[in-house]
DNA sequence: ATTTATTACATAGCAAGCTATTCAAGTGAT
DNA sequence: ATCACTTGAATAGCTTGCTATGTAATAAAT
């Protein structure tokens, strides 16, 4: 028995990972926003001013990402950043005025994205989706803690 | 109520997606190879001399993406293109010896990602996984074929 | 037969992800 | 006080993905 790719759960999440960014990219390109800065913008509208360690830690991206990433925001004017009095070492980040002002844009994008790329699911699976994403996560935070 | 990014299933699918990621990478470069490559292998595998086009087609990547991946196979020895004789226009891709006979370690590599990273999964969560993806990934093709 | 359109592929240029390495600022131990 | 360690961030260099555009070969239309 051959392996079929359209059975592999890596190769499935990673088509359907392809299909959520489209749809986002296109979605939030008006607000002059990129998917790469999303997150860091899901962040910041919650707490502005961290850090940019505290933004690894809560989004589980490697440091060196959102070194490049923040460096990218601050050349497009989405934020700025400075460093910290009592620690020289680190960088906090701020939101623009006018960047803060699109959280209820942005978020309209992306809950569209995910209605309509989940358009094909019932309510059960759509639930279903997210509680399987979680606990697949959650697996692989606990491996990466014991491995540690 | 503000927006979780731990409800939504475009940020947790992106995270999960990067897991199987980092998951297929360090089993698979032992063989050499990388994740782009995997998917082009897996066609070349099962139907040796496809044309650009064809695995295109099959793989849903875009056709720049595929040509700038398939220069990095060759570069790195693991295809080589000819021209067909009936069609100047289109390159052929075959498999180098060494790459044909990978097959059983790069599949037992990808089988045992899937199988850990989803080891927090029951068999049935596990067989959910795979439906909920092929669902979202059929709804997005009808999407995409109406819109054309 | 020539022109026009289509098709297959390549190239340019960018974002977003990664590992590995470097550097500067703080912390601790002696 | 000095030397070693740790920590936060930056940089180099790569892959994998994208859009937009160019180019050459074939097909279609007149």
């Amino acid at each position: 028995m051959t392996f079929k790719k359209n059975q592999s759960a890596g190769y499935l999440v990673n088509h359907v990972a392809r299909i959520f960014a489209h749809g986002l990219a296109e979605r939030i390109k008006p607000l002059g926003i990129t998917i790469g800065t999303f997150p860091v913008l899901l962040e910041l509208w919650e707490t502005d001013g961290l850090t940019q360690k505290q933004l690894v830690d809560r989004l589980q991206i490697e440091q060196a990402t959102m070194a490049n990433t923040l460096a990218r925001m601050e050349r497009d004017g989405l934020i700025i950043r400075n460093k910290d009095k009592n620690d020289g070492r680190v960088q906090r980040i701020w939101l623009v005025e006018h960047v803060r002002e699109m959280y209820d844009a942005a978020i309209a994008a992306a809950m569209e994205v995910n209605a309509s790329t989940l358009a094909g699911l019932s309510k059960a699976e759509r639930r279903q989706f997210i509680i399987l994403m979680q606990k697949v996560i959650e697996t692989s935070r606990n491996r990466v803690s014991h491995a540690s």
